[in-house]
DNA sequence: CGACTAGTTGAACGACGTCAACCGTTGTGG
DNA sequence: CCACAACGGTTGACGTCGTTCAACTAGTCG
């Protein structure tokens, strides 16, 4: 079930023309267009790839939410990224024979693949691409910088505080937030899997940022009612996003 | 200063070489060997490169041992990862114009400059290697991805045993360790910044592994005892660091 | 010899985890 | 239509892991 989008919709036309550094020529711009996708969908907490796999194709996000994790041993699950419509959470599978992760869906997901073929025979036709692709899988693996930093050396607090403004802005980037305010179907527990802590001590810490008026997330639904105390207290500077145009 | 290597003791050969999945050919491997070099110096502790550097160059490791890190406002440093000789370790600066991250000297350190131009004209010629060096950096992706799950989830004694087992299989493939044991120089302070604890507490982890007869840590050198024992308690398996000769 | 640095150890404290109870909502089947 | 199970959220009590502060030791360098 191939699915043929508009080009200036079509997903990876969007995220490719937001992270160059150059603009995309006519021609390049139609070999995205045209790769084929085959368009599926997930249901909340389904898989779409799992570690050590050894996919053939990578997939983009179309809608909903996606996080990549992996799990110890006995269990303990560490969400490392979040994945927002027009991402590409698996595109090291093209030079990367299995997969080191796992990507699940988070809310209701719609994905696209493309086979790694046909990404290699564009890449053959229009070798400046390669450098967007390229480019975007480092933006990527900048903001698990930050990541770590944030699990690493914040306290559960400022910590929740920066995910949400990470959040929050990379939503309204693909149009997904307004007002400071954007769906996000996500349970307690999961997000303490992405924090590295306790869901019980995520209630706790929502529960003091909803009384100190920063935010309230219920209903399924974020919203950001101090935009400016929530940034300072979770130190955000929005850099390692490398946005192109900055806001807010 | 450029200084030229012997091809096959090359940094960039080696390292190219043994991350690529195809062979390299002779032309290719003339290219990498001949890539000129500016050699510098820096002492433990020495900064090579700051987050918002905007570098028109990147390094590769000769000698000695560098950490990623990032720090938060306050001044509280998360080291991100360790790179040992032949490590790319701001490779990203090619394409990503600011730098999100540092990188500093952990002991004496010796590396080798090559400017982006250089590399860009290498890879207009020999398309081939943009794959490879892609894929170098695909990897570190990989290693921090573990480095994620094992800080975030792991609690401090296993976390410290992973960590060790990661240095040494990476030490031993460059040749520099050898039984088990290698030179480690790093402070407990700054063992305590690689894994988000306190150097107070990485004291006491440290005491339990030497009483447990898996490791001992002095004299800025690194012995394992019971390698099967440190593997075990910290989870220890390394698919993720994508060797092509599996060993130990 | 003194000053400095890294390591070592104890004691008190705090952040976060665990356990358990309870509540509210949703959905399902009799 | 109601009963009830299932699930997520909420809260308290308590335990543990790791931090902080502080004192002391040992090695090194001038």
């Amino acid at each position: 079930m191939a699915d043929l989008l508009p080009a200036d919709t079509h997903p990876f036309v969007r995220k490719i023309e937001s992270v160059s550094l150059f603009a995309l020529s006519g021609p390049e711009r139609e070999a995205l267009a045209t790769l084929p996708l085959q368009v599926a969908d997930y249901a909340a907490q389904q898989d779409v790839v799992l570690e050590h796999d050894r996919p053939n194709r990578c997939f983009a996000v179309l809608s909903g939410l996606a996080a990549t994790y992996k799990t110890t041993r006995d269990g303990r699950r560490q969400v490392l990224a979040y994945h927002v419509p027009g991402d590409l959470p698996d595109f090291q599978s093209l030079n990367l024979e299995v997969l080191d992760f796992s990507i699940c869906a988070v809310s209701a997901l719609r994905i696209g693949f493309v086979g790694h073929d046909a990404l290699r025979a564009m890449f053959h036709a229009h070798p400046r691409l390669v450098d967007a692709f390229w480019r975007a899988t480092l933006i990527e693996g900048s903001l698990s910088r930050e990541w770590m930093l944030n699990n690493g050396r914040r306290e559960s607090y400022p910590r929740m505080a920066h995910l949400f403004c990470e959040l929050m802005v990379r939503l309204e980037i693909v149009g997904l937030a307004s007002d400071h305010s954007c769906h996000l179907p996500i349970t307690q527990y999961e997000l303490g899997d992405a924090l590295g802590i306790s869901s019980v001590h995520v209630n706790r810490i929502l529960k003091e940022l909803r009384e100190g008026g920063l935010i309230t997330l219920s209903g399924g639904r974020l919203k950001v009612h101090d935009w400016a105390a929530l940034r300072k207290a979770g130190e955000f500077d929005p850099t390692y996003l490398h946005l192109r145009s900055t806001d807010s």
